[in-house]
DNA sequence: GCTCGATTCAAACGCTTGTTTGAAACCTTG
DNA sequence: CAAGGTTTCAAACAAGCGTTTGAATCGAGC
């Protein structure tokens, strides 16, 4: 239903296009200034608990003006969420298609280093991070907070949104990690997949137990630099053999 | 004013107690009938998009009953979370505890390997995980849901609850690993509690991109045992130095 | 058997939600 | 300047929310 045209459509294109010199999103336009309002309170208080009144407001346009330009709530979040997410992994897809370039001209075999395809995956969050003017660091958090949301349309809208990238980085890995099983393989990415959001979107959670120190909390990038050495080395964990798992897990 | 005594307070304890051979939860009991199905509700939807009437319909009883016995909605939360989450995280400490025991009585310095701490933080929540006719399982997703949730009320309970036993590991980790900055064990601290929370979190989430076996994606034992090697192997990567730093991120 | 506190119940309260509506304002194009 | 499509606006809509109320029901103790 809610894909239907029954709301007025606005003339212009699906997105905002970058014609010629004309600035890509002009600050004064209501459907950007919709789309930074909602990705800030998007990230402070969730999806439902953020009502399109505190949005509009935020923005200073009408109420209508969300089901008007977007069509609804829903589509809404995933603007909010494909106006940076899309441009992010393109920029992943690249990278490590550049990486394997160098790679297979050097040495003909062009299995990559974990190293690199981290590098790969993290660079371009990094941008992100970096990118202070724009809210490229608070977008980061609200995906963190996405990936772990139970609402159905937002995990497919996201489903759909990774599958190209995860099918080329799983295949790096596996490449990386020959003697891994693919099916280990699969879990490990999962593992740093996971640790890459949830590190992003709680840094707020735990930031009083852990006791960082003021600078550092909010410092996206030395939070990177920190964690891909950590799953680097997870990566090239050994594979544990199933007479071992008693080191672990002694049967209570 | 959640706290306050405006609502008509029940008799009963408050919370079920063990009082001799009579069961610890009578699946008849009004007040566990709603922690149930408000456990099962608040994974499936998350906490705002779940409602009371959605609650008390599927616990079979009456609307105001949530009301009553818990005072609030939050307060149900909270009631929820504690009820398994107490006793998971005073089963960490004693284990910790234990191994502390032993292991200093055998060499006298006291350090554990990070394979031990590690134990220590998993087992119990393998203990629920295998806890299959409660719903234990299922609350484990929860658990690592609610680490990413938004709202103040549950980031607040969150770090009470966790407040020592996160002093305990950090301080475990920081002997096991003492060539490291204190700094980088709460960050690794930080890291493999929240690898830990998304995986458990999210095994719904990925499940069709990372094409695993059908058998194994609900299975959390499965799951801590293949993360558990992983995340011993990141805590003990090897300091990054920061002349290292380009190999990991090249200026761009 | 009656009383009194504990519990359940149906109904309503006040409020917020996302969405729709039809008219007003705007702005480009002829 | 007039026409026509685009965008904004104030107002209302139906529905759902968490919470409260006061009466009905239950069940043990005197």
């Amino acid at each position: 239903m809610s894909n239907s045209a029954s709301h007025r459509v606005p003339r212009g294109a699906d997105f905002p296009v970058d014609k010629g010199g004309e600035k890509l999103a002009d600050a004064g336009d209501t459907k950007s200034r919709i789309l930074d309002a909602a990705e800030e309170l998007f990230m402070e208080h969730g999806f439902e608990a953020t009502s399109l009144r505190l949005i509009t407001t935020a923005a200073g346009v009408n109420l209508a003006a969300v089901n008007y330009h977007f069509g609804s709530k829903e589509e809404l979040f995933q603007a909010v969420l494909t106006r940076r997410l899309d441009p992010m992994n393109q920029d992943r897809l690249n990278l490590l298609t550049a990486y394997e370039a160098v790679s297979s001209g050097k040495n003909g075999k062009g299995a990559l280093t974990c190293e690199q395809i981290i590098s790969a995956m993290f660079i371009p969050a990094l941008k992100l991070a970096r990118d202070h003017e724009q809210g490229g660091k608070n977008f980061l958090r609200l995906l963190g907070r996405a990936y772990a949301d139970p609402a159905p349309f937002i995990r497919e809208f996201l489903s759909n949104q990774y599958a190209e990238m995860i099918a080329r980085f799983r295949a790096a890995f596996a490449r990386a990690l020959p003697h891994l099983p693919r099916e280990e393989v699969s879990w490990r990415l999962h593992f740093v997949m996971g640790a890459l959001s949830y590190t992003l979107a709680g840094t707020d959670a735990l930031k009083m137990i852990a006791q960082f120190h003021p600078e550092e909390v909010d410092n996206d990038e030395l939070l990177l630099k920190r964690l891909a050495p950590f799953l680097a080395a997870g990566l090239r964990a050994p594979l544990q053999q199933a007479s071992d798992a008693h080191q672990w897990f002694p049967e209570t």
